[in-house]
DNA sequence: GCCAACGTTGGC
DNA sequence: GCCAACGTTGGC
């Protein structure tokens, strides 16, 4: 079981405008990093991550789980470009922001930090565990 | 609004 | 195949 952050700004889509979506989520469209795009077609149905909002807010604000496999990206004009569908799981009690994942020891080496532009990012169990205790989401009950 | 970091493109 | 130029992302 592998974990994941998903990163949209808020203004264009935001964790509540997936929520809306409900139980048939939404399509993770509009990725065109190859990177990112790997990351998604190693998603399993019913895997977790974050919903993360850059920009305005950069917090972790929700989690989401993964409600249908790589496909291709509807929105995309070449075929080389797929995306995941994702549906929300629960918001964060307390978002997590930016500034306190860094100051936080055991979070340091996440790629949020390290490699803050790619926008579909691996998250270790540890760091999915840590970040639900932070916002206030039973690590366990979001893992499963 | 600026700019650093990163990815992509295209000339050579 | 290298690398300069360019575009985009996202933190500040």
């Amino acid at each position: 079981m592998a974990f994941w952050l998903f990163k949209s700004e808020p203004d264009v889509f935001s964790f509540d405008d997936l929520v809306k979506k409900g139980a048939a989520g939404e399509e993770w469209t509009g990725v065109r990093n190859y990177q990112a795009r790997n990351n998604m077609r190693a998603m399993k149905l019913g895997e977790r991550g974050f919903f993360y909002h850059s920009n305005i807010g950069k917090a972790v604000v929700g989690v989401v789980e993964v409600c249908r496999e790589v496909h291709p990206d509807s929105t995309a004009d070449v075929p080389a470009w797929e995306c995941v569908d994702v549906r929300a799981v629960a918001a964060a009690a307390k978002p997590v922001t930016l500034d306190e994942i860094k100051l936080e020891k055991p979070l340091a080496r996440m790629v949020l930090v390290n490699n803050s532009r790619l926008s579909v990012q691996p998250v270790t169990p540890e760091e999915f565990r840590h970040i639900c205790t932070m916002a206030g989401l039973d690590p366990a009950r979001m893992a499963t």
